[in-house]
DNA sequence: TTATTTTTTTCGAGGCTCGAAAAAAAGAGC
DNA sequence: GCTCTTTTTTTCGAGCCTCGAAAAAAATAA
């Protein structure tokens, strides 16, 4: 039983589907528009007049009208990247990174800064979050933009609310409230999301041809994470960010994971996992805290090199993914998959045993025609799915009402 | 991005909503639809005039209005059951049962009949089906009611169109078309579902404090199936019915399944599973076709009765389903679960090895509150479950547009 | 300079929901 | 038995929204 439609629903979402369209667009005429949203022209033309009135969009008057079609020109209209500003914050192991983003969707500035996350105070953790904000508040190239949204992603599960860190294997604190606390601290809407949800919006964006309406990204780092795509929209649990994908339990009983249960996926397909079982070869010993970059890389390198314990950790890897993405597929079916991470550069030594895995499971009956891609680098993904995830908030809460002066609630909201 | 939104989908959608409101409550009157739909008194007042002419809803003359209160009397609302009528149809090992339920949701009349679907042919199954059908379709009970919609449930995959049984393990034939072949019999919309999606769909119906918006149903018979409702739709999978949690693998190269892979869930926990291991003690034995409730029963009652190779069958299922369940768990988080059918009499057999698995997983944080429930048979379950979905259609595709008069349109129907 | 073509805007029609007021239909009180 | 009160339902006008058709605008082609 879906909520009653009421009259002014109407124009609030299909002011919402004109921005949405012409942000993908880029720079589309009202034709365009008309086109792509399936409304009337003069519909197109009421809301767009509207919305350029009020500031959310622009003509561009620009003389690129270079076209050399007959009959009146197209008139080209674009985002107002003045119109608003959004904040996106990314938490990651020992770093806290956040960017102040126009409208449009291009960066200002960044802020980075390095932070013990596994050793910092929940207080001083809080408190260099929300200096990261107020930095960027105070930001000159801001220039008097309203900001209307910070949307924070971190590694761990988050509350189903998307206000607090639940748990997080880069700090010892649990249920940290950061949706309240930087509301407090900069009086702008705060969303936490999980990263891999936020990678998966911006796999979304960038190759929506790729990256449609159902698939899976996976980050491969020091543990194992999951963004879940299903039916266009973000899956999420019923309680929690869900989708812990790599604390499936891939063997009952089995290796000893950094979450102190046995079997998880992550304990076989982590860096630290796959770093234990190549060069300590006991699946009980405690995980290590942090194993760089390089150390995987050249241990990718060493089992290129010749077989020995290295290549069969890889292998070992692979066999788990293989075996937690053939019980997902069980599930869900199959969906086209991205490894994102530094881990995605050994993905060469882990795809064979990966396949093999799957081809044993009830989801893997066209193994072979499912279709894996990888991208090495996940931290402007999950910036890019930040930037997204606020831009469209502020589209749809911001903006589309339309019945009170949007002017006047940004300038009645306190920014700086 | 959602498609547009016209004007009249406005009066669609909540003519829908009012048609739903006056289901769930039975006889409501236009104050309490106000009220739970939260539209205005005018609006109620227009829908429910306008389906009252088109005979959807009649007025309900009788002298019920024994108010004891002040002030004009409730008028009370209700489903015409005469306006329409739709027909089941379930599928299950050597059943086939069919039964006319008409727009109130009561029953007119059932159908079944044994049919060996292990050996019928392909031809053979889909005539019995349509003959099913046809014998309702000409039944003196249907009395002129135009049948608007069938639904009918199999024990199996379908496609995510919800047109074909794609596998089943009740027969040997795949890719069976039942509703192209049934809607070309008898001229009316088909719908073919899994029969655990429907049994989530009448749980909900008949108890929706506990199964509102998140919870699992699960089938345990001489197979295990799954329905999944989650944020209150039915989940599904991309491309199929999906939701596979029988064939999740539980155990890498684990116990022989009846579908041909190892270490699936259902190797533990099917009812051939648990004779094989209570009985012969071998993983590995082919499975046997087919296990009578009776046999279970008293696998059952010896495995209470001592200690022995009976009691460790039931608690490898429950190991098995536990570890299966956390799994899901991990994705999702937990949520109610209900354990259906003839396997769910030895609940008290499984539940404690179940609970412990689950405590060992991820989604197993909070594993004494998560709550069992149980329901020995499906059968009235599945029915009912297709019932309401087939109304759920009827009352949003047929009688919700209001633009061309519905009357003509029912009319029109090829019904007989 | 005129005709053609394409895009955009304007305008009236038709629907829809809502709030307020009116109408309807009972019980309560004297 | 009559009037007052209370509650439900209907009616009516206002205000939006979308749409199609027609008009206006702004370019190229001849």
């Amino acid at each position: 039983m879906t909520a009653a439609v009421r009259h002014d629903d109407l124009r609030r979402r299909n002011r919402a589907l004109v921005i949405a369209a012409i942000r993908r667009a880029g720079q589309p005429s009202r034709t365009d528009i008309a086109r792509t949203t399936s409304l009337s022209h003069s519909t197109i033309s009421a809301i767009s007049a509207d919305l350029i009135a009020e500031g959310v969009l622009g003509q561009a008057k620009g003389a690129e009208s270079t076209s050399l079609k007959r009959g009146r020109p197209q008139i080209a209209i674009g985002i107002n990247p003045d119109a608003a500003a959004i904040i996106t914050v990314v938490l990651s192991l020992n770093s806290l990174s956040a960017a102040l983003i126009d409208y449009s969707g291009a960066i200002v500035t960044e802020d980075h800064r390095r932070l013990s996350t596994l050793t910092v105070s929940r207080a001083n953790l809080l408190a260099e979050t929300a200096a990261a904000v107020r930095r960027l508040l105070n930001h000159p190239g801001l220039d008097g933009r309203p900001v209307l949204r910070i949307v924070m992603a971190v590694q761990g599960i988050t509350d189903s609310l998307s206000r607090s860190l639940l748990w997080s294997p880069i700090t010892v604190h649990s249920d940290i409230p950061f949706a309240d606390v930087l509301e407090q601290a900069a009086r702008i809407p705060v969303t936490v999301e999980n990263d891999c949800s936020m990678i998966a919006m911006a796999l979304r964006w960038r190759n929506p041809e790729r990256y449609r309406d159902d698939f899976i990204a996976i980050l491969l780092s020091h543990g194992i994470g999951m963004g879940l795509m299903l039916k266009g929209s973000l899956f999420s649990g019923t309680h929690s960010s869900g989708a812990e994908f790599g604390h499936m339990i891939h063997q009952p009983d089995g290796a000893l994971c950094r979450c102190g249960r046995r079997g998880c996926v992550e304990a076989y397909a982590g860096n630290y996992a796959i770093w234990r079982s190549a060069r300590e070869g006991d699946d009980n010993a405690p995980p290590a805290a942090d194993i760089s970059d390089t150390d995987m890389t050249s241990l990718a390198a060493e089992a290129r090199r010749h077989d020995g314990p290295e290549r069969r950790a890889f292998e070992k890897a692979g066999r788990a993914l293989g075996y937690g993405l053939g019980n997902l597929f069980a599930l869900i079916d199959p969906a086209p998959v991205c490894f994102v991470g530094h881990g995605a550069s050994a993905f060469d030594l882990i795809e064979p045993a990966l396949r093999a895995a799957i081809a044993r499971t009830a989801g893997g009956q066209h193994s072979e025609s499912i279709t894996f891609d990888t991208e090495m680098n996940e931290m402007p993904l999950i910036r890019e799915g930040c930037a997204v995830r606020a831009l469209t908030f502020v589209d749809q809460e911001i903006f589309a009402p339309g019945n009170t002066a949007p002017q006047r609630r940004i300038a009645g909201r306190d920014v700086a």
